[in-house]
DNA sequence: TCCATTCGTCAGTCTATCTGACGATCACTA
DNA sequence: TAGTGATCGTCAGATAGACTGACGAATGGA
């Protein structure tokens, strides 16, 4: 009798994009800690993919990132002790707080964008150099009509 | 000047991965909720992609999941008491149980199965149905090429 | 000048993972 | 066959990362 889950006969589309995903953060944020910043989990990324050079409002941030300000402080705090961000009161709003990278922010984002394209051009050497490029463009077309933001 | 955040210029990769993993799972776990089962969350998935038809010992599902056992229990617990599972002694070893999907259960596995086919489905109706077999083929060798198994 | 709105924070909750320790049971071997 | 080391599941506790609700301070428009 066939006892086999039913999931190892066909993936899901889902299984599809989640276990590529998985392997892509654990080689971007191995790869992070290899370079001197193992503090820097993958649920920060929604700063630094969202903060901008001039920095931004922790409202906007949350916003841009889709999730609460609450939650979107939790995560800034922590860069900020790790010494990642810095933040100072907005000049022109007393209630609101401008959070900006400081230098180690920039290197850990660069570092971050680094090891993305390492693991992408990794992508082309195993399936190939033509499928990679026909993969991203049908993701970015996905994403398109998906009509997100960056999440 | 360009105070755009860096990911709005190029994507990378796993940014492209998450967008439309994340949208699918909300179709489905949203289908699922539509359908009469709204306490099945995407954490749950781990135990119906695993379980097989007759049924699995705690550990073994733990470990195929690629989580412990403590982690396991912990969602198997929750589908049991919510009907979808029942557990019973191993004959063949006092120490295991045997946890075993409800006909409950089955109906939440078939509908997990038909919602990941529709929203596949959607997906080729929006980037076309060449674009979305290349798409599955791409990603299915990179699949391969991790070695993973279904995590 | 008032009042509704917005900004960030405080407090508490929940989910989903982890580690460590442990009693019960099993399976092998001396 | 008795002892022992491995395995099964559970207990207890910690942590990350999200949420909701309430709130004081500051803003800005009527």
């Amino acid at each position: 009798m066939d006892n086999r889950p039913v999931t190892e006969r066909r993936r899901t589309l889902g299984a599809l994009l989640r276990l590529p995903y998985e392997a892509l953060q654990r080689e971007v944020y191995g790869g992070l800690a290899a370079r001197g910043f193992p503090e820097i989990r993958p649920a920060h990324s929604a700063v630094f993919r969202h903060i901008g050079p001039d920095g931004a409002r922790l409202t906007a941030l949350a916003e841009r990132a889709g999730m609460t300000k609450q939650s979107m402080a939790y995560l800034v705090d922590g860069l900020e002790e790790a010494g990642h961000l810095r933040s100072a009161p907005d000049p022109n709003d007393g209630r609101a707080r401008i959070v900006q990278l400081t230098a180690k922010g920039d290197r850990v984002l660069e570092a971050l964008l680094d090891l993305s394209a390492e693991a992408e051009a990794r992508v082309a050497d195993r399936i190939g150099k033509r499928r990679a490029a026909k993969l991203r463009r049908a993701l970015e077309e996905w994403v398109e009509a998906i009509g997100a933001g960056t999440g």
